[in-house]
RNA sequence: GUCGGAGUGGCGGAAUUGGCAUACGCGCUAGACUAAGGAUCUAGUGCCCGAAAGGGCGUGGGGGUUCAAGUCCCCCCUCCGACACCA
């Protein structure tokens, strides 16, 4: 129960929820009103007080940008931020200039959606929530510098989000130089011939001369290169929602992941931003991270980085057309004996022919019927491909299908012809969307050969025990010509040649990256600063026009349609303010009218870059000064990619967060912007709060507060139900807020409890009941230090017994290095162990020695500084000990003159000896043998063998 | 299915990376102080046998390496998370 609750026989200087809320209160008061936890710029007009700090080294602590939600915040929300505050009041104490903030992620489809629920205007819904935050923050006693809380929805500060944009609308990718450079050394390049004027990526060679071509032509081809480009792309169109999602916003099952509409491919014109051009980059430099490896590898995968080589096939139609094809085994070309196309693949109509080839097997063409021609039934298998939804296409073992298209490819390696079939198991979002099928070495062709009859040559000579089907295993190429016996190695470099000298085919690298679909139809986003004149051609604005403002609306509203209708096209809100809309603007040309951008950013935009523009938060200048830029984010003792020392959130952004966010510090840093190339040196993931939940006979969660424990039973009055745990949240009826907890016992309580519960990265249940224990720790802390009656200190001056010094040092020790290590739950254990110890004294002598008090409340500063700053203040001292050393132990106090070592005998723990804490290992063995225990157990056997390990212990073997 | 993480008392969790398994807290048991205890202090608390001394068994299961394994190796089971036929 409540240890804590009012109790008017209490003392009335006893720690409880009362004493603690008035302590916390004033010292909240107190750091705001001395701004405490500024911390100064070298530069600039946030650097009041840097000459103080700078001959120290510096350190920048970040949080995951929250996004303040509507709700308000649980248990769970502030575990990190907890965290990051512990480590960084600790390195305060050592020392360092700290820099900690956090600021809002205010824009995006969850504030929109708030506001629809609540009928305000995102921005009123927005601040209120802010706000809400803030104080419900403040109340933590986080050390927080508030000056460099910036909100993305402040004009000031996405006036920042489009001026990168604008920056990387500006810049192409020169992969000769392998990297980003200014749209304008494109054009001088182009002008000058250096390059072909030829759209990016497509084949024509017979570049016409730059200034022949019209402006538009010549528009166009710059845009074909930009960073930031249009495309007419399929897109993930969700009516429900009435906005267009990033494929990592639509779920497994095909429906949006925010509301669960249903989810339609169709083609839209789109922002994209070029991220797969620094696809090898961001996959390189992941070396230099200290990151989780488990995140390293899912950025990888993410990435996806396959090299192989694409391998060319004529078609036998009357047209000169060849399909090429990605295989990452060119090895076991001679075992391709048919193609495979996506059923969307663009090449599919012009293969297809009118009649059947004499002699088509039944097999690949009755699918839809023996009278079907090949065009209809293509047409009935995209038809019936268009329709399965992802879930279907998933399911297991789920049958390959596919139809024949009716034409044949040339295999180059061998001559032969092979059938060309679509099936729906080849992607084609992935490689070419068209495959070479190798069913002996790939089991997924081998399942549509035995489907379709369709030959097997194995190409890699299996061993003699192989039982299966595909063999994907090493072993000597039969079957295969010129590369016959060579090892898989081997074989592929020798194809790779072959394919190069005969034309046929070349080595390339392929991701499963996309670039990034960057367009929402949605009125809460950042607005692009774009506009389109008269002929459609888009123009950037100048820097001068930032920002552009989001128009208030009378109708906000995204234009949501019935969840299942995909014929309409989507209208983004912003089409509907047409004064906006509509602008008469001088971009260096004279005043022109031009029509605006009515797409917005997604919210990914304003929470890519927000570290930096905590640095320098009302820099109007620039977005960060570079001084104070490479201040922060190098660390001159380590010459590596830089970044933030330490970022700490949930794995949930393992990659969409943290790879949109490092691909723009790179863009940045290309364009020198920044003097990094990375973001986040070092990443932790926090795990999470778990909280029990309770559900009824009909499944439905129940109000967790109201459950009660009988025996091993959980009922709701008398009706029973049962436990799960799960994420706190509404929908389980299990939320218990930071509110209750410190009203109940006092902010610094929850802070100790939420860092004692366990490791910080590990996930655990939330257990109100035991809460009791740190707070008794701390009552027993000020009761050791205060007496309750008069709040006087019990202190003396007296040094303290040998053990209890010992002890302290020992403490000490141990806590710097728990806290450097971020584990802050043994930290803690450490303190109740000194603190029992400390209560024992004080029983026997009614007060501290002033050494281990001292001591204590140090020690205790970073976890639970309110109470510490009041112990602190009650000792006799003036200031805040926010700046205070950290404690350091005497290395002569560590060490003891004796130690006890356990004896075992084969293994098995028999006595125990206290030796020397430097005896040697025959002494040790002397003592051991003369333990009596021991030596009775010894008296009649021989020892085999015996282990000394000085300082740990002592094992006989025997027979 | 693939990739990643984790299984230690009644519960949350410790354990210098191969060296006393269960630190610390919750809970529980007993005692002290009390008019009283849901406060505080003290002691105990992995399981089994035993009055005790002592012994046996114990880190999801099975095997192995070692004087010594929660920790290293092999096989398997369960739970959590991510991805989705990636050629």
């Amino acid at each position: 129960m409540d240890v804590s609750s009012q109790d008017e026989s209490a003392p009335p200087q006893r720690y409880d929820a009362r004493l603690a809320g008035e302590i916390e209160l004033r010292w909240q008061d107190y750091w705001e009103d001395q701004h405490t936890f500024w911390a100064p710029n070298p530069t600039g007009d946030l650097s009041d007080g840097f000459a103080a700090e700078a001959g120290n080294k510096k350190l920048f602590v970040l949080d995951m940008f929250p996004y303040p939600s509507g709700a308000g915040l649980h248990v769970g929300h502030p575990l990190g931020y907890i965290g990051t505050d512990v480590w960084a009041r600790f390195h305060r104490a050592n020392g360092y200039n700290v820099l900690h903030s956090l600021g809002y992620d205010a824009f995006g489809l969850p504030a929109e959606q708030y506001a629809l629920e609540t009928g305000q205007h995102p921005r009123v819904a927005t601040e209120a929530n802010v706000a809400m935050m803030r104080r419900q923050l403040r109340a933590l006693g986080l050390g927080h510098d508030s000056r460099r809380s910036v909100s993305t929805t402040d004009p000031d500060y996405y006036r920042w989000t489009q001026w990168i944009f604008l920056q990387i609308y500006n810049a192409w990718y020169d992969y000769e130089a392998d990297q980003s450079r200014p749209i304008t050394d494109l054009i001088s390049q182009l002008s000058s011939t250096e390059i072909p004027a030829v759209i990016s990526g497509s084949e024509n060679t017979d570049a016409p001369e730059w200034s022949k071509l019209s402006k538009e032509q010549q528009a166009k081809i710059v845009d074909s290169y930009r960073l930031a480009y249009q495309e007419e792309a399929p897109v993930n169109w969700c009516p429900g929602l009435g906005t267009v999602l990033a494929n990592e916003e639509v779920t497994s099952e095909g429906r949006s992941e925010r509301g669960n509409f249903p989810v339609f491919k169709r083609p839209l014109k789109q922002w994209k931003l070029r991220i797969t051009a620094y696809a090898d980059r961001l996959l390189a430099d992941l070396e230099d991270l200290d990151w989780p490896e488990p995140i390293k590898i899912m950025q990888r995968n993410w990435i996806g980085r396959s090299t192989g080589a694409l391998v060319s096939f004529s078609v036998e139609t009357k047209e000169k057309i060849s399909i090429d094809v990605f295989t990452t085994r060119p090895d076991t070309l001679f075992g391709a004996t048919y193609l495979v196309l996506a059923p969307e693949h663009p090449l599919v109509d012009s293969v297809v022919p009118a009649e059947w080839p004499t002699e088509t097997p039944l097999a690949w063409r009755s699918t839809f019927g023996i009278d079907a021609l090949p065009s209809e039934a293509v047409r009935k298998y995209r038809e019936f491909a268009a329709t399965t939804t992802e879930l279907e296409r998933q399911a297991e073992g789920r049958e390959k299908t596919g139809v024949f298209s009716g034409a044949f490819a040339r295999n180059p390696a061998n001559d032969t012809l092979i059938p060309i079939f679509l099936a729906d198991y080849v992607l084609m979002g992935y490689g070419t969307g068209a495959i070479m099928a190798v069913p002996g070495q790939d089991q997924r062709d081998w399942e549509f050969a035995q489907e379709f009859d369709l030959p097997i040559v194995r190409t890699v000579a299996p061993p003699d025990s192989f039982t299966g089907d595909a063999y994907t295993g090493d072993g000597p190429a039969i079957n295969s010509d010129f590369l016959n016996g060579l090892r898989i190695q081997e074989a592929k470099k020798h194809m790779a040649d072959w394919l190069v000298e005969h034309k046929a085919g070349w080595p390339t690298t392929v991701y499963k990256l996309r670039d990034w679909l960057f367009s929402r139809q949605r009125y809460w986003g950042e607005p692009f600063p774009i506009v389109y004149s008269d002929d459609g051609q888009a123009h950037a604005l100048l820097d001068s026009m930032l920002p552009v403002e989001l128009p208030e609306v009378d109708d906000f509203r995204p234009q949501v349609l019935d969840p299942e209708d995909d014929d309409h096209d989507p209208e983004p809100p912003l089409a509907r303010a047409l004064d906006w809309v509509n602008v008469d603007l001088d971009l260096g040309d004279g005043t022109k009218t031009y029509r605006r951008e009515t797409n917005t950013m997604p919210q990914w935009a304003g929470s890519c870059w927000y570290y930096l523009r905590y640095l320098d938060p009302r820099n109007p200048q620039a977005l960060v000064d570079p001084e104070v830029e490479a201040y922060w984010m190098q660390d001159p003792n380590r010459p590596d990619a830089g970044g933030v020392d330490l970022y700490v959130g949930g794995v949930e952004h393992a990659v969409l967060h943290l790879l949109y966010a490092r691909f723009w510090h790179k863009v940045l840093f290309d364009l020198g912007v920044v003097s990094t190339r990375e973001p986040f040196r070092r990443l932790y993931n926090q795990g999470y709060i778990q909280a029990p939940a309770f559900r009824d006979a009909r499944g439905m969660a129940v109000e967790a507060t109201k459950v009660s424990k009988r025996g091993d039973e959980f009922f709701l009055g008398d009706e029973p139900v049962t436990r799960e745990f799960g994420k706190m949240g509404k929908s389980l009826k299990n939320v218990v807020t930071p509110d209750d907890i410190s009203q109940e016992y006092g902010a610094d309580t929850l802070r100790l409890y939420e860092m004692f519960m366990g490791p910080l990265d590990a996930s655990r249940p939330w257990s109100t009941a035991d809460i009791v224990g740190v707070h008794r720790f701390l009552q027993r802390v000020w009761r050791n230090l205060i007496d309750e009656e008069t709040g006087e200190p019990r202190i003396t001056e007296e040094p303290p017994d040998l053990e209890t010094r010992q002890l302290m040092h020992q403490t000490i020790d141990a806590v710097r290095a728990d806290m450097v290590a971020l584990k802050f739950n043994t930290a803690i254990a450490r303190l109740f162990e000194l603190n029992n110890r400390l209560t024992q004294v004080v029983n026997e002598q009614n007060a501290s020695p002033r050494e281990v008090a001292t001591n204590l409340v140090l020690l205790l500063s970073p976890l639970t500084p309110h109470i510490a700053e009041e112990l602190w203040r009650r000792l006799g001292h003036e200031n805040s000990l926010a700046y205070e050393p950290f404690p350091v132990a005497d290395p002569s106090e560590l060490s003891r003159a004796e130690i006890e070592i356990p004896v075992q005998i084969n293994g098995k723990v028999r006595s125990r000896i206290t030796v020397a804490a430097n005896a040697a290992a025959d002494e040790i063995e002397a003592a051991a043998r003369s333990d009596e225990h021991i030596s009775a157990l010894l008296a009649d056997t021989i020892v085999d063998k015996v282990i000394v390990v000085p300082g740990r212990l002592v094992n006989f073997v025997i027979g």
